[in-house]
DNA sequence: TATGAATGAGAATTCATTCAT
DNA sequence: GATGAATGAATTCTCATTCAT
């Protein structure tokens, strides 16, 4: 009784790992389906295959819940960008692969554009509640910050690049494409998602960031 | 929107005018706040000042209401474009112009900004069922296409350009980050409502935009 | 429409008054029987055979609709208290018929008894929020106040009796009698309820209560 | 309370005791608070700072632990009762000292007046339950009824005097002041906790009692 | 047109209790 | 003895919608 072996992994917590991860997954794909508002904890519960209860016993309430699934959701794509290892790139080569990877993960990840809209609805009350949100970003604007001071040294960008208005700019061009194509689908009458029109946005995108971190401010 | 020419007897429709128009406004202010799922029926109610049975008697149910919501704040934006008269300003000029005046009603009408973002929530459940919404649109794409016409007549923007590619990605840089500007500040610890910060993005996405359409494809 | 005559009592109005009573008749069943914590929302519909949503709509919340009980039940007792009319008795005489008053009202009314019990063990937490019970009040003190004057001008009471205190006391003895009742047989195996026991205490607390206030303090 | 004389080894049931009373504190403290229905087992395990679990090991469930708490709460009072050796006094000193006690004992141990309170909202169905409660009051009745024929003996009670009934009147001044202290300091607007009107209380109840049993019946 | 009253279906959350170890 | 995980049955409260006038 006294004496279990910690040697190995904690049998206990298997259980609850794997209810706590059930949980999340299904409350970010019911999040992601209908919005923070929307979304029902009964259903989450039934997704998950675990008893209601279940859900308040890990993680308190809805809100709590949902800012769980955004940390996670943040932590996924922070943590993929620093797999990109920009670093070692050359710089134009660097900004175009960073545009290119946020639009592919946007679109592998409608959970992403899904839960930014809705708790963007909400005015990021949950996100607010969060001690962890902040210090998982300054990776990435360092990250950019490097990057631009690479290519100004080079000759290869203008100065004067916020790197946090820039990437606020690569994201714009996704996100807005990708998260509001049902609507803009019905105006323009287009299917948006069509595998041309998809990489004829990105190379749009790309024209649009690399043409403006290269060009000359004097030459507009 | 409705402007049927009601000969009847004068002082009826025009409390009903002014009913429905209160029921409109305060719905508008209601889906803004909370967005389709979390608005309430009830709060439209008070808000316009009438009874909630009015709300059905005059929209059906939540959705036709949302929905009128909708067409009219679409029908705001397009119309105001329209007054721009871009036919009658130098290329690069209404590009310009464009550019800036999206970015100001967007600031101005925070309306705007989420009901789109609720309305793609829903998938555009809504803007489906709508018969005018279609070809609300079509002049605003006429409008764009004669503006890149002669700017690429006058040697003025590379040739090529899509119109509606254009359209979006003008809209994203401004939407993007007004819409998301709540989790924006948040996770980049930054103000980004702050009267400079908004001065150096519209500059930023200006630059970004027409540096595009002016420059030569190959300088890239 | 407009011409509504309202001479005759207004026909909308009675089946609001209907239902508000039937709930706070049912409310006030129901936690008198269960206390604040134990009543149930439910159960309170189904005893005023309304849909449970009425409750709601009329009082707001549970901790409301308790309130509410609780003001009725104060202003039930302290109205039977005036129509006394002590001012017309004779001081000892009026004494004599306040503690007997209060006993049969006590029995009479054990919702009165229970409410009281319960509300004290939530610290008094709904009657704090109460706008009108204070001004409810003033009457009773001015009330004991005149009858103990009056009988301390005729020599018939010693003087320096407190109205509230001795207003507590004659309310304490009848009150820890009937409402703890259901302790007080366990413990002391008796039927605290049976005829002669009752009949017997309300001689013992009138002997107590008129001993007291016409003793001499020096006698003691 | 329990006493079985543990004859094996030591350190275990040492554990058990100090689990055991410290469940039993936690749940008298939470009931206190609380009341019966509003407790909350999840709580008292936090308070006691023992599994939940641990709870319905050593007391099968809620009610139970509710009727084990009442037990010891009646307990502890009626063996400082004994404490008093009141017949070592002589009869009137005796019985001011009684009432002092009672009063005192409330004041200091609100947990007593909570359960007691909450226990006949239950119309005193745990303690109904109870095998060893009737036979701890006994003593108590036997103790009045010695003390009561002293003074009686000595010319200087009244007689016909029922123990039962003078010992709950003397609770009852008490009780009802200091278990209603928060709603009678709302409708009266009176700090009834403050130091000179629980002194002055006392002094009351004293001239009350005391007046009652030494007065001659027929000088009323 | 307009309205106060009313409702059924469901929403989040709670709670005492038990399971498996 | 002791514990973390898990649960079914409530419980309060909400919401869009309709009834009756």
């Amino acid at each position: 009784m006294t004496q279990k072996p910690n040697t190995r992994q904690a049998p206990i917590s298997r259980d609850t790992d794997r209810s706590q991860a059930a949980i999340l997954r299904a409350a970010r794909d019911e999040f992601t389906e209908h919005g923070f508002a929307g979304g029902r904890v009964d259903r989450i519960a039934v997704r998950a295959g675990v008893n209601k209860r279940l859900i308040y016993y890990y993680f308190g309430n809805k809100d709590e819940l949902f800012l769980s699934v955004l940390e996670h959701t943040y932590a996924d794509i922070r943590q993929a960008e620093q797999s990109l290892h920009l670093d070692a790139l050359e710089p134009v080569e660097a900004l175009r692969t960073l545009v290119s990877f946020t639009w592919h993960y946007f679109l592998d990840h409608p959970e992403f554009l899904s839960l930014l809209a809705s708790e963007n609805l909400s005015r990021a009350s949950h996100l607010k509640q969060s001690g962890k949100i902040r210090e998982m970003h300054s990776p990435l604007v360092q990250l950019l910050d490097r990057l631009l001071e690479r290519g100004q040294a080079q000759g290869l960008f203008r100065s004067g690049i916020d790197p946090v208005q820039l990437y606020i700019s690569i994201a714009s061009l996704g996100f807005f494409y990708l998260a509001n194509n049902y609507t803009l689908s019905v105006i323009f009458g287009r299917d948006l998602r069509a595998a041309d029109a998809l990489e004829e946005r990105l190379a749009h995108m790309t024209d649009l960031v690399v043409g403006y971190a290269s060009s000359r401010p004097d030459t507009l």
